[in-house]
DNA sequence: CCTACTTTGAAAAATAATTGCAAGAAAATT
DNA sequence: AATTTTCTTGCAATTATTTTTCAAAGTAGG
């Protein structure tokens, strides 16, 4: 997908929400889609729009962040290293095509898998609890090829 | 799994990787077979000892509860509400028996359900990847029954 | 352009977790 | 049993992350 359309997306959620449309909040959309695939912190945010110059205090990066979550363009990750990431949400919401994260506990690196195992599961809790389910989080945690070489 | 069993494993634990058995320790641990099935902080930890008159500082929380993960009787969780939690690591790991959390978007309960579903899933990745899985973490967020009678 | 409302930056505050260090306790050694 | 060594604890201070406050600036609709 490509930036406008992101864009334009993102023009028509915070309309929708009546959230104004301002410049921090678009340069923070375009440090993701700069960096499709990786798992930023605020503070990675930041970093990346002063190196482009945006003079974007970091308490807007996470006040944007947090903003973009709840409209649905990004999604928040927990890894259990003390910061809270974020990722472009996968954009084919409706066919349910999740990605789940591998997890290094020696690197800390975090790899991605596809996968749509998760719906029978899901089925089956619905059904059994009542619990209405909006959305899933699947981490696996284990040691990269790399960190496996080494001692 | 009662009390006594499960401060005997404590013991063996300890002494296997050269710690010590002290009181901090084990009250730590008597909180978690007292409060089964919850998943408390460090803070609630110390409150619950505090109720106990039990003397113990929040910083030997913090290090008891890491040190009682590292040996593998609890299990660190991550909600999400910005503090790590903590529960009884589930008691068969050996026949892979987890249980997963549905985590409550409106009340922030977390409830709880079992399952052995993942196991195949796990040996795909592994043999597609070559990462090597020791734990995963699977869960759902969405809204229990109770909150879905309220508007 | 004006007005009403929202957003921003900068600093301060809040929250969670970690660390340094002296004092205390446990196990190992005499 | 006393001594030595090593580990553990409590307290306070520190770090790291996120949130809040508030005056100033910006946004969108008339």
């Amino acid at each position: 997908m490509d930036i406008s359309s992101r864009l334009d997306e993102l023009q028509t959620q915070l309309r929708d929400r009546n959230f104004k449309i301002t410049p921090a909040r678009k340069e923070v959309l375009a440090v993701f889609l700069e960096h499709t695939g990786r798992h930023l912190s605020a503070e990675d945010v930041h970093d990346f729009l002063r190196e482009k110059q945006s003079n974007i205090g970091l308490a807007t990066v996470y006040r944007s962040l947090e903003l973009l979550r709840e409209v649905g363009i990004l999604t928040r990750l927990e890894f259990g290293d003390g910061r809270s990431r974020y990722e472009l949400s996968s954009q084919d919401s409706a066919s349910h095509h999740h990605h789940h994260h591998l997890v290094c506990l020696k690197c800390r690196k975090v790899f991605e898998f596809g996968d749509d195992l998760l719906e029978p599961l899901e089925a089956d809790i619905v059904q059994k609890s009542g619990f209405k389910i909006v959305n899933h989080d699947l981490k696996f945690y284990g040691y990269c090829w790399e960190c496996q070489q080494k001692p």
